[in-house]
DNA sequence: CCTATACTTCGCCAACCATCGAAGTCATTA
DNA sequence: TAATGACTTCGATGGTTGGCGAAGTATAGG
């Protein structure tokens, strides 16, 4: 139950969906995810840490940068369930269009560049 | 993406949750919800307010008597597909069968008896 | 009608939460 | 080793939410 209720709450944030579901298109650094949500990376790195504590993403330390992404097969099967529902309910979602179009151009740009949202 | 938010978000209290998981044993009148729940029907009724509006739910009134229920296959494709995630996660759920056999009980009384919830 | 009653709505309160900026952590790099 | 930079944690704040009791609504029965 305890599980399924942090899964139920991490999806309970617009953003926090938002963010799912541009992870489905491959890993992404942080400074990517403040790119396309332009929120605070403060506040970028607190949904993903109520993510990661519902299993709903994976992380990786890369250096300086560190990487998200969904859970692969050995991943809790209570979460990769409620990812494959968030997927089909928005597969045609437009503003999941939208984030996936943005996301597309902040790709392009190097990441010493997007980083610049600490400096700016 | 909006009725996705409002189905996370009915998902995201324990309390609705096991509401959800209650009606999967056939419809229930909310004086039976509110003795299994032990809370205010005040409380129960907007539970089943944001139930409602997240097409988790279908109601049917019977003279006095308010019926819920789980939406049919004519039901939002969305919330089926979480009902479906939500019934298959907590499948063995310790609590989940704690309120089930709660439930059996309530349903042995007669609802003019449970309903003395409002009397005092 | 008038009363009793099953439920809903309203007003309130404490707890929680999303957000931000500032300060802290830690790894690269000059 | 000092400085830069990516990220996290902390503290504060405004908005949301779950809970209750009281008041309102609507229906059955006298």
């Amino acid at each position: 139950m305890q599980q399924v209720i942090h899964i139920t709450k991490a999806l309970a944030d617009r953003n926090r969906v938002r963010i799912l579901m541009a992870l489905r298109q491959g890993e992404l650094c942080l400074c990517q995810i403040v790119a396309m949500l332009a929120l605070a990376p403060s506040t970028v790195s607190k949904h993903m840490s109520v993510l990661h504590h519902a299993g709903l993403v994976e992380s990786r330390k890369d250096g300086r940068w560190m990487y998200f992404s969904l859970p692969g097969p050995e991943g809790p099967e209570a979460a990769r369930g409620a990812l494959d529902w968030l997927a089909a309910a928005l597969a045609e979602d437009p503003e999941i269009a939208a984030d996936s179009a943005a996301l597309a151009r902040v790709c392009c740009t190097p990441l010493e560049e997007l980083a610049g949202c600490y400096r700016g």
